[in-house]
DNA sequence: TTGTACGCGTTATCAA
DNA sequence: TTGATAACGCGTACAA
C-alpha cells in the first residue's frame, strides 16, 4: 500500500503538496500538479480513510438502530434509508437490536464509542436520559417512528390515517364497517408497529361513526381464523359494506369468502388492508400505510441536516399516512391528498 | 473527550500503563491498575476506536455487497449475517448494489479504500481481475450465492434440490407434474435468484420424469394468469396430481382454484412452493428453497475464518436445498435429510 | 508556490 | 513493573 510519502518521493515533491492535489486545494502550480497526478495514479495511491478520519474526526459511516426483524415496515424504511446514503454518498452500518438488553446497551455505549458520525433511530425510543447524553456528546441523532422531546423526530399521524380512511368510507355512504386483526401486540423491544386500533378506538363512540361492535373482530392469526372471520362478518343478514383488515393475508381470506358468497369486490364490499406489500399487490388490494420509503429517506437526510448544523435544535416532524388504491375500493383515494413533505437537504458527500 | 493522556496525567502514571490496563495486559501491579482503573472511571475514558485502527490496522466492520431489494431471499440472507455479526461482535456495513455501475465500482475500488475488515459478497460475482485484485490487496472475501475461483464460495445446489423434489412425488408415484412460474428473468445486475427452471430442463428427457411438456407453464406474472395457468392444468381430464409454483402467490391461485374444483390438497394434488415465505407459512404451502439464513451465517463466519489465517487458500462450498412441509404435500419430506453443514468457525471478539 | 514539522490518540518497543 | 518515545498516515500551520 502506497502512502503519501512515496508518493511525494516518487514525484520529488513535499508531501504537502501531495495532500493539497488529493484535497483539490488551490495553489499548486499546474505543472506540479501534473506531475503529483501522475506518481498518484503510478502507485495506485489511496488515501487511508483511518488517517484521515484521525484528524477529520468523521468515519463517514452513519449507524442505523433498528429492530432488524422480517417485518416488512422495517425492510421497506431501512431501504428508503440505503437509497438516501447512497445519492448522499455515506455507508450505512446496521445495529441490529433483538432485544431490550442490547437496545439499552446500544442507546448507552454506542454513542461513546464514536465509530460513527450520526446515528438513525427506528422504531424504538431512547430513555431521556440517554437522548439528553447523545445530545451533549454532540453526537447527531434522529428519531424515526419514535419520540424523544430531545432530539428530531419523525413520527406518523396514524389515527389521523384511520380517521381518513373511515370518513372516506362514511362518506361514501358505508355504515356498517369491520376490522379483522391479529391480537394486539404489546412488543417492549420496538414501538407498536402503528396503532389503528387506538385509531378505531378513537373513534369509537363518534356519532357518525356506525360500525358495530359485533364487526369488530381481533383474533385472526391463522388461516383459519381468518377464514372463519371473515365468513362471520359476511354471512350475517346486516353485513359491513366495507372491511379493513390489519395484514394482507386475512385480506386474502376475505376476498375468498366475498367470492364464495357471491359478493362482488369493491361494488358491494370495499376491502382494504394496512400496509404495503407484495401480496397486496397481487391481490390487487387497496391499502392505507405509513409512508415507509419517505420516512427512511427523511431520516438520514435530516441526520446530514444535523451533522451539517450540529447547534440545530431538535424538532418535531409529521408525516401523514398514504392510501394506495387498487381493485377492492373505488373512489376512495380521492379524498387522500398525499402529502408528507419535508425539508430537502442540500446534498452533501461525506467522502 | 478524555484522551489516554488525560488518564495518565489524573493517575499519576506513564500513558504506557493506561494502555496496559486497557488491554488487560500482564506485569501491572494490582495497586497500579487500580488506581488507572479509577481515573479511568472518573473520566469516563473510552478509547478512540480510530486511533486504535490506526495502529491495528483494523476497523471492526465488515462490509456486505448486496442487491437489496425488496426480495425475501436477500432480505433473510442478511439478516442471517446480522445474527451472526452480533454474535461475533463486529458491525456490518451496507453496500447496496442498484445497478450494474455502482456493482462495478463497489468490486473495483472497495478494496482499495480499506473501510472493512472484510467483505461479504451475495448474489454477485465479481470478474476474475476484480477477484484477484482483492486476493491480492489481502482483503478476505467470502461470497455468497455466487462462485470465483479466487474467492472461498458458497453455492446452493439448485438443481440437486430440483431433481431431489421430483423423484421423491416419482416415489410417491406421481407422474403428471406441473409447474407454474414467472417468464424467466436474465437480470445483469445479480445472478439469477435459482435455476429451477435449469433444473427441470435438465431432467427433461429422462425417463423416468413423465412431466408432460403442456403441463409446463411459464407465464404466470399476475393474479389473471396465474388464475388461468392454475385453470389450464387443472381442468384437463388428464390433469397433474402434482404442481410446483415459482412462488407463493401463483400457489395461492392453484390452492383457490382446487378448491373451486374440489380438488382436494394434499389428497388428490400436492402442491409445492418456491422460497420460504411468511404468505408459505400462512397459507401452509410446502415449500423447497435455499438455506437462506443459514448461508449468511455461513458467510460472516467463513469470512472471520479467513480474516484470522488470511493465508487461507479459497476453497468452494455447497449446501442442500431444505424442504418445509405443511399441509399441501404428505410424506415427501421424509426422503429428505436436511444437511447444511459447515466448519464451524471459533468465535471471535472483532472488538 | 512549496517543503517541513507537528499533532491526532493509540499501541508497541525498549531502556530504566 | 514502569515511563518515555517511536511509529501509524494524514492534514495543516508556518516557514522558506
Amino acid at each position: 500500500m502506497a502512502t503519501i510519502r512515496d508518493v511525494a518521493r516518487l514525484a520529488g515533491v513535499g508531501i504537502g503538496t501531495v495532500s493539497r492535489v488529493m484535497n483539490q486545494s488551490p495553489g499548486v502550480k499546474t505543472a506540479t500538479r501534473e506531475k503529483v497526478q501522475h506518481a498518484i495514479e503510478q502507485l495506485k495511491y489511496k488515501p487511508d480513510p483511518i488517517a484521515r478520519s484521525m484528524i477529520s474526526r468523521r468515519t463517514g459511516f452513519m449507524g442505523i438502530i433498528a429492530p432488524f426483524t422480517t417485518r416488512s415496515f422495517f425492510r421497506e424504511v431501512v431501504q428508503g434509508m440505503e437509497r438516501a446514503a447512497t445519492l448522499l454518498g455515506c455507508q450505512l452500518v446496521l445495529y441490529n437490536v433483538q432485544n431490550t438488553a442490547q437496545r439499552d446497551h446500544y442507546f448507552s455505549d454506542l454513542p461513546m464509542y464514536r465509530k460513527v458520525d450520526g446515528l438513525v433511530i427506528l422504531s424504538l425510543t431512547p430513555k431521556d436520559a440517554d437522548a439528553q447524553a447523545m445530545r451533549e456528546v454532540g453526537l447527531p441523532v434522529v428519531l424515526v417512528d419514535a419520540y424523544s422531546p430531545f432530539l428530531s423526530s419523525l413520527v406518523v399521524k396514524t389515527k389521523d390515517g384511520v380517521s381518513r380512511v373511515v370518513n372516506s368510507l362514511l362518506e361514501q355512504g358505508h355504515r356498517r364497517i369491520g376490522w379483522i386483526a391479529d391480537p394486539r401486540e404489546e412488543d417492549t423491544v420496538w414501538n407498536k408497529p402503528n396503532d389503528v386500533f387506538q385509531g378505531l378506538q378513537h373513534l369509537w363512540g363518534r356519532e357518525d361513526f356506525m360500525v358495530e361492535p359485533e364487526c369488530l373482530l381481533t383474533e385472526a392469526q391463522n388461516r383459519e381464523e381468518g377464514r372463519k372471520a371473515a365468513f362471520h362478518l359476511l354471512s350475517r343478514p346486516e353485513r359491513p359494506t366495507a372491511i379493513v383488515t390489519a395484514s394482507a393475508f386475512q385480506a386474502i381470506e376475505v376476498l375468498e369468502v366475498a367470492q364464495a358468497l357471491d359478493i362482488k369486490v369493491p361494488d358491494a364490499l370495499s376491502v382494504i388492508g394496512l400496509h404495503e406489500d407484495d401480496i397486496a399487490e397481487w391481490l390487487g388490494l387497496s391499502t392505507i400505510q405509513s409512508p415507509m420509503r419517505e420516512m427512511g429517506e427523511w431520516g438520514v437526510r435530516h441526520l446530514v441536516a444535523h451533522m451539517e448544523n450540529p447547534a440545530r435544535s431538535p424538532a418535531l416532524f409529521t408525516f401523514e399516512m398514504t392510501f394506495a388504491e387498487r381493485r377492492t375500493t373505488t373512489q376512495l383515494a380521492k379524498s387522500w391528498k398525499v402529502s408528507h413533505h419535508y425539508e430537502d437537504t442540500e446534498r452533501k458527500r461525506v467522502s
